[in-house]
DNA sequence: CATGCCAAG
DNA sequence: CTTGTCATG
């Protein structure tokens, strides 16, 4: 039997991630459920190919696309089985329609969270904004965690978090210091999550150790280098994480090619 | 000894066609001088393995790139032996830096421009502008038609002329009386220019028949099934044209594949 | 249905 | 360096 598995992918266009590999990962994957961000893509704009895979696969596709700007942001949950609620957007109206947050109940008490979190750029609007998203995002979180606590319903938050949490987290942390996704105020902002219980699956699963990176830019050799940060992450409610036995990076999705600048991040749990 | 042969070809961007064939029809031309359009490129934008196979075939390039809109229009004259003189707009001030005329003087006594006639829209300013471009280069080659008979030089002008000029030069003429490329006053303005004495090259070694097309569009089975348009052309006074024994489309670029939604036109001369 | 531009990543 | 957009062809 195998073991449930969660996976979280930012694909960078789901339009150009299907021409280059996407859909042999999927048909591929053990996952139950995946979560995707950067769709870039409305419900009908979605390539033939890949809802036939979705329906091949036998997935069920939330998604929730940006209302407010075309062809950008984005994000969707994959699952196995079919959700019994759905939810867009956390409360924060700046944002809830730019394709930033999905979440969806799924039978047996998981929630599980798609997000997209804001790049931001020190030193300009764009970071504030990003500020803006992580305080409402942390205070959504923090209830969430809490709620999910005194229900007994375990959650799982899967994206691109945009933040490298630790010094470990990316290749040149020196050189970057100052630029957005490890400005100290950030990584704090981080490990509050983490101090309020909010277990980071891949991180508890390789301690001590440098990376695993899950983005490397396109530019220059960054992927053959590994000069790569880790931003996409798993976050979950103590019980996911007490059951996770083994958590990932697909750096090599080696039945096709590297279809997106982020590899897929997976969890593995023990069976329950 | 190989006839000397002129060629004209929309490249429709030297840096896709480079990509895609453009430097292997290069290679194999016996054509000792081949005229350009949309370049869509400024000097130093151009491919490294555009310039090196220039020097590799011992090509002179002389690139008048559009001053007014990057990454749009730009003609250009490529030629075997270097140009004595070169000219850039033919004294049209609205036009003269868009990159829409280029010509060259090359040794033994011929001039060869290469045109980038505007596109057009029925009924909209851009066929306004389209139509005034075309009245001040219908007196521009009419007085340099009658300056190349008083000094004895020849003339070539080889472009995307943006125009069919009969029935006989677009698959589905009837359906395309109202637009732009066919309209009455535009075919009327052709054929002024053959009334005065230049000579449509093509047409004239193929009499009587449906094209040889130059364009088809990218969309829809175009190509394969030649729904084309006849718009690039080769004009030339009265001693290139009765020394002219062959003006063809390459409609197969064989050495690689289709480069542009242009094909290249050429003519053979009769040894001088 | 391509081109190159652009803003964004 | 790549995405999808856009105006243009």
């Amino acid at each position: 039997m195998v073991p449930p598995a969660l996976a979280t992918v930012n694909v960078n266009g789901v339009r150009a991630a299907c021409t280059k590999g996407l859909l042999g990962w999927l048909a591929a994957t053990d996952a139950r459920a995946v979560c995707l961000q950067e769709v870039r893509a409305r419900p009908e704009e979605l390539p033939a190919a890949f809802t036939d895979a979705l329906r091949a696969g036998g997935w069920h596709l939330r998604l929730a696309p940006s209302e407010t700007a075309k062809g950008r942001n984005g994000v969707a949950v994959l699952s196995r089985d079919e959700p019994e609620a759905v939810r867009v957007g956390f409360g924060h109206v700046e944002t809830d329609l730019d394709g930033r947050w999905i979440e969806v109940d799924l039978p047996g008490g998981l929630t599980l969270a798609s997000l997209y979190l804001p790049k931001g750029q020190a030193g300009t609007d764009r970071q504030d904004a990003k500020d803006a998203f992580c305080a409402a995002l942390g205070d959504h979180l923090r209830t969430a965690f809490d709620r999910a606590a005194a229900s007994g319903r375990e959650m799982v938050v899967g994206g691109d978090w945009n933040i490298a949490p630790t010094e470990a987290d990316l290749r040149n942390w020196r050189g970057n210091r100052r630029n957005s996704g490890f400005l100290p105020h950030e990584r704090e902002w981080f490990a509050k999550l983490l101090e309020h219980g909010w277990r980071d699956l891949v991180r508890e699963r390789h301690p001590g150790v440098d990376g695993p990176y899950s983005w490397w830019s396109y530019r220059g050799r960054a992927f053959d280098n590994d000069t790569g940060w880790r931003i996409d992450h798993l976050l979950a409610t103590p019980g996911v994480a007490d059951a996770a036995r083994e958590a990932v990076v697909d750096r090599a999705p080696a039945h096709d090619r590297r279809f997106s600048d982020h590899a897929p991040v997976i969890v593995r749990l023990a069976a329950a």
